[in-house]
RNA sequence: GGGGCUGUAGCUCAGUUGGGAGAGCGUCGCGUUCGCAAUGCGAAGGUCAGGGGUUCGAGUCCCCUCAGCUCCA
């Protein structure tokens, strides 16, 4: 028997086999959904040309065939918590999918799967069964009558099994599916009649292939009326199908896995028994380290909420479960340097990226590592005070807070609580206390756009296509342009008319003004009729290819089709393009001081300033800033030319034009160089100058951290940042006029300056104590005897309440057995101390009653300790009475 | 979006009905030593995250803001 096809060879015979059939080879696209924000993740192949389904976007090719990353955590199809346990379930997982954008249907779509199945890969077609739509005759027939299905092997399903569509409204269609049988000795429902058409997920049946049929699209009624270009849509599971041809019943006994699962052996120094003991601990690193590292290299960083929070509990519950098999140091980068060694050959960005996803694991392994520690701690002191009280179980609520304030997962504490201490746990009050937890945060949620409204502006721009006026958008040529009014909306509804002072949104046939993208802010500015002009205070692009430019109505009444001009607002344009040029050579520079690793994880490019979040694991020293904050000067100086042209993007990247991560690049792309390529060259939609001269001055405004490994920097440039550096000059030289130094002997003199005040400041604390001392030699002599206690009260002159307070301790010192009261006066206001010693705290004085009745003669109040008590009060004046009446609130307290 | 927790010296953290801002490590100085390690003595270093309130008095109690951690969506 010759060996089986490595998983590799799948997934690229599958590529070929339909490149050979005209279908167009398009790389996987980032698992950050670049075009739709109510998605988490990219969960499927065809998330990459949703656009194209619905008519929005136009690509150059009708047929195309891709190997997609996919993830899938949170659903009804797939529990976190499935993963590991379970031989088939993966958050990270490829999708192998051929596509047609309008081109061939049905007839081919199933011709090419049993094709490629039975022929391609050579899968027994007698172990092969079939689904359709009960409603589907016509895949029904192609099935049997054409490809020669016996008629009994496809079954008719129903919508829940075998209808598709993408929302309420939108594309829908019939699906077909293929299913693979593993044999009768691989049933685990126990029917007598166990088949496909049962669906009850017996484990001899194993779907491997989704065909969807694009046929209708449905109305905000409910109505499906057909779609005029029908399209395709499949999906199947590069794990499933390698598990068949590997003949491997769990998807981790194939070689997608292997070498992870032997690494994390070796790692271990387990045996194979060993191992095969840890198997769902092996089983989730493996699943874990692969979507951990694929996610890293979209450019998701670990944080707290969304994606990010995803990528820090997957992360999380793979360190737990390395934990459980055996590790005590991190291990999950090394992991991560096999998924690469693996992978990288086809995704490529994980080799490009490595160290940075490298780094990125460590770092969060290691906060990982330091939650654990403290959560073991605060289990300890849990524990010994459960002990203390004679207690062997931990509450369900001191669980809970365990996991939901500090991390600490329950399997954690269930697991140490018992080997460690011989306590149990209550489970059922963990998890009444964990349901009560998701009811009152579940109340929170996603925002969702709105589906309607982008509806409205998709048919809009169906609509404009349909005449035969496609919006126009070049904001690169100029800043004015003679256009035409395509549609106004109101309230975003289109409208026949708009009056003066209304707030509206307009769409021109052309149009000068740029939309926010890329970080760079949109423009503003005004369109002008002869009849009417409207100040235009944003630009938005609710729908690819439709651009709406929001303002007020400042004077006549605006119509669609009224002729214009579109001017933005050259000056502030100009400023913005200083800062994104600006941009461009900050990222050059900050990678050439602070190393490759550095990359762009946000952007801001505003007309009065720039913002530049980016990977690096510490903080930027002001050295580096200032090496950085030289070099793009020096730069400037230098006068570089700007150029921008636009390329393929294969051609583009391959010539070394960096890309971001997580945008949504086109076939066609802007690439912005700047010195012919030798100081930088990106990709990039943004508009920018045409000689970095123009920047004028360049200065860091701010270096700080927004999240774990990614830092932000704030500059500015141009005009703003000369109105910074004459601000700043204006302080400077006013500081040294004062001082009356030259400025650039102002630190000098002023740490000089400092050094002397604190000098000063000590002496004076000096001579107020000996001032003090020698007021206390004075009132030495006031000492009375109250019932054989000795008794001094006195108002003294300190001016705080600490020297207050040490001469009732030189008192108490001197006096050894006593009872002090002592009243000041300072910032207009009484101050008193109360002094008990020791041995008379025993005959019932306390310090704290009696400076409070003291202090009730001044109007304020008090308290302290038994043998010393502090008290204000409001009425300076009455201080010498209330001195004066210490003797005779002693006198009663000792009755 | 919501719940819980945290924010005190450069770092790790104590701080008890509200009444002297502390420890350990680190830094600096002096001593023992040929020098290092080690060690003894001493010193510097604090807007107690920020703002408001209650109080004679707030690190401590209440409210708001910011930041970090954490869980749920």
């Amino acid at each position: 028997m010759t060996n089986p096809m490595s998983s590799a060879e799948i997934r690229q015979k599958f590529l070929d086999y339909f490149q050979s059939r005209q279908h167009t080879i398009v790389a996987s696209s980032s698992l950050i959904p670049g075009n739709d924000p109510t998605l988490l993740f990219t969960n499927a192949g065809m998330v990459q040309f949703k656009d194209a389904f619905l008519g929005l976007e136009k690509r150059a090719y009708k047929r195309a065939a891709t190997s997609q990353k996919c993830m899938r955590v949170a659903g009804k199809h797939n529990d976190l918590e499935n993963v590991g346990p379970s031989p088939r379930h993966h958050t990270f997982f490829e999708m192998l999918g051929n596509f047609s954008l309008g081109d061939y249907f049905k007839q081919d779509a199933c011709r090419f799967a049993q094709g490629l199945l039975v022929e391609g890969y050579g899968l027994d077609p007698d172990r092969l069964y079939y689904t359709v739509h009960t409603s589907d005759d016509e895949a029904f027939n192609i099935w049997t009558d054409e490809i020669g299905i016996d008629p009994r092997r496809v079954y008719r399903m129903g919508d829940k099994t075998n209808f598709w569509q993408m929302a309420d409204v939108g594309p829908c269609g019939p699906t077909s599916e293929i299913h693979y049988d593993w044999g009768e000795e691989a049933c685990s429902c126990g029917q007598p009649d166990c088949s496909v058409l049962l669906d009850n997920d017996c484990d001899r049946w194993l779907e491997i292939w989704n065909l969807v049929f694009m046929q209708f699209n449905q109305d905000e009624a409910g109505n499906r009326a057909p779609l005029p270009a029908p399209g395709i849509d499949t999906g199947m599971g590069l794990e499933r199908i390698v598990s068949i041809i590997q003949n491997k019943r769990a998807n981790y006994e194939t070689d997608l896995f292997t070498p992870i699962i032997e690494r994390t052996r070796q790692l271990l120094g387990h045996t194979a028994a060993q191992a095969q003991q840890h198997q769902t601990a092996y089983r989730v690193i493996a699943d874990h380290g692969r979507a951990v590292t694929f996610m890293v290299g979209d450019g998701v960083m670990p944080g707290n909420e969304g994606r990010e929070y995803v990528l820090r509990l997957i992360l999380r519950r793979a360190a737990r479960y390395g934990r459980m098999a055996g590790f005590t140091e991190p291990f999950l980068a090394t992991i991560a340097e096999t998924v690469i060694e693996e992978m990288g050959q086809h995704y490529t960005e994980l080799v490009a990226r490595r160290q940075f996803i490298l780094n990125v694991i460590r770092q969060e392994e290691d906060r990982f590592l330091r939650t654990f520690g403290h959560g073991l701690n605060l289990l300890r002191e849990l524990v010994d005070s459960l002990k203390a009280k004679g207690k062997t179980q931990i509450s369900g609520e001191d669980v809970f807070k365990l996991h939901a304030t500090y991390g600490f997962p329950f399997h954690l504490t269930r697991d140490i609580a018992a080997e460690e201490y011989g306590f149990t746990i209550d489970q059922t009050g963990f998890q009444k206390a964990m349901a009560q937890h998701s009811k009152i945060s579940g109340t929170g949620s996603f925002k969702k756009i709105d589906e309607s409204t982008l509806s409205i502006y998709a048919h809009l721009l169906d609509d404009l296509k349909a005449a035969g006026t496609e919006p126009q958008y070049n904001p690169y040529r100029s800043t004015g342009r003679r256009t035409t009014v395509a549609a106004i909306l109101q309230d975003h509804q289109p409208v026949e008319a708009a009056g003066e002072g209304l707030k509206i949104e307009v769409v021109l046939a052309d149009t000068p003004f740029y939309v926010e993208a890329g970080g760079q802010v949109s423009d503003t500015g005004f369109i002008k009729s002869d009849g009417w002009e409207m100040r235009v205070t944003g630009a938005a692009k609710p729908v690819t290819g439709l651009i709406v430019h929001t303002g007020q109505i400042v004077r006549g009444t605006a119509r669609p089709g009224d002729a214009v001009a579109a001017e933005v607002d050259a000056d502030r344009r100009l400023n913005i393009m200083r800062n994104h040029t600006a941009t461009h050579l900050l990222h050059a520079h900050l990678r050439r001081v602070l190393g490759k690793h550095v990359a762009q994880a946000g952007s801001l490019v505003a007309p009065d300033r720039l913002r530049f979040d980016f990977s690096h694991p510490d903080p930027v020293t002001p050295e580096q800033l200032q090496d950085i904050e030289a070099g793009i000067n020096h730069d400037i100086l230098a006068a570089y030319p700007v150029s921008s042209s636009e390329q393929n993007y294969k051609d583009a990247v391959s010539g070394g034009a960096m890309a971001l991560f997580g945008e949504k690049y086109g076939d066609v792309v802007r690439v912005i160089d700047i010195a012919g390529g030798r100081v930088s060259k990106e990709l990039c939609g943004g508009t920018h100058l045409s000689n970095i001269g123009q920047i004028g001055f360049f200065f860091f405004t701010s270096e700080g951290s927004v999240a774990a490994g990614v830092r932000r920097v704030e500059a500015v440039t141009g005009p703003t940042a000369l109105r910074l550096l004459q601000t700043r000059l204006g302080v400077l030289n006013r500081a040294a006029a004062t001082l009356g130094v030259k400025s650039l002997e102002v630190d000098d003199r002023l740490n000089a300056l400092l050094g002397q005040l604190h000098q000063q400041e000590k002496e004076i604390k000096t001579l107020k104590r000996k001032l003090a001392r020698v007021g206390f030699e004075h009132h030495l002599q006031n000492v009375v005897q109250v019932r054989g206690v000795n008794v001094l009260a006195a108002q003294v002159s300190v001016d705080n309440m600490d020297l207050l307070r040490e001469m009732g301790d030189w008192f108490r010192d001197k006096l050894g057995s006593g009872v002090i009261v002592l009243g000041a006066v300072f910032n207009d206001k009484p101050g008193l101390i109360a002094v008990v010693t020791d041995d008379l705290v025993k005959r019932g004085l306390h310090a704290g009653k009696l400076v409070k009745s003291v202090a009730k003669l001044v109007g304020g109040g008090g308290g302290g300790r038994p043998t010393m008590a502090q008290a204000g009060g409001k009425n300076a004046q009455q201080l010498p009475e209330a001195v004066a009446g210490v003797a005779k609130f002693v006198d009663e307290a000792l009755k």
